[in-house]
DNA sequence: CTGGTTGCAAACTCTTTGCAATCCT
DNA sequence: AGGATTGCAAAGAGTTTGCAACCAG
């Protein structure tokens, strides 16, 4: 299933009219064998030495606008970036304390898209907080 | 009406144990007259000559640790800012064509807290897209 | 008075870009 | 082969910080 997938992602590059070179499959592996959105700077270093930072600012800004990823707001003061899984949209709730991300398996896009008469393209909407621990 | 919650903001910065200065009375100024969120640079530029850059950010900052401003994140590479007005939570819809701003006047913040078993203490839900006559 | 605050300049972080060398197909 | 893509280095944008001068209380 991750197989036919993955074929699915392939396809889509080649379908643009772009190249599926080294960096590009380097930063695909490490975006989909993650197990949570990770920053520009993370993708490097799970490629580290193979692709240049630059390489992987423009092969996630590609891969974004193919549909293929999409940015996580956490309010860091950067982006992250996760791989789209098709059919399991969700979003974050983040503890400021000691880091633990958590899902939420809702989205509330099509309300908002008939409450705006807006169509909707893109959206953040992400938790910051206290975990059950560390709001004791 | 606006008198008195200015008086309570005014009343909130004193009691935190810090000064009320020219550069803080000009952001505030600037914030609370403002009909949309702005920028640092929008701040910087309606008090330009004035308050310095540096202290627009390092005030702006300050007035957010107060809870007296709120960031808002549009995606556009940048935060904007807004004053909080007390029992109007909002939050908006940007259209990427035309540059509209349109508000929304929902929230869900108390189910995603009562989902997650998280104390929120701030969360972004921003969205992006184009407005019905853009979509057209 | 005097400690908090400011302005200025420099530093930092994240991101983008120009260009010659290199790689896919 | 030949255009797309890469790596490298430099430049841009946004934000933070150190410090001497300054100001509010």
């Amino acid at each position: 299933m991750t197989q036919i997938r993955m074929t699915h992602v392939i396809e889509k590059i080649k379908n643009a009219g772009v190249k599926f070179t080294r960096p590009r499959k380097l930063v695909l592996d490490a975006l989909r064998t993650a197990r949570q959105p990770l920053s520009m700077k993370e993708i490097h270093k799970r490629v580290r030495n193979r692709a240049d930072l630059a390489s992987v600012y423009r092969t996630v800004n590609l891969f974004q606008e193919l549909g293929i990823v999409r940015e996580v707001q956490l309010g860091e003061g950067y982006q992250r970036y996760e791989f789209i899984e098709e059919g399991r949209h969700h979003h974050y709730v983040l503890c400021i304390e000691c880091g633990k991300l958590e899902d939420i398996d809702i989205c509330f896009l099509d309300r908002v898209e008939k409450m705006t008469n807006f169509k909707i393209l893109s959206h953040s909407m992400e938790f910051q907080g206290l975990c059950h621990s560390c709001a004791e």
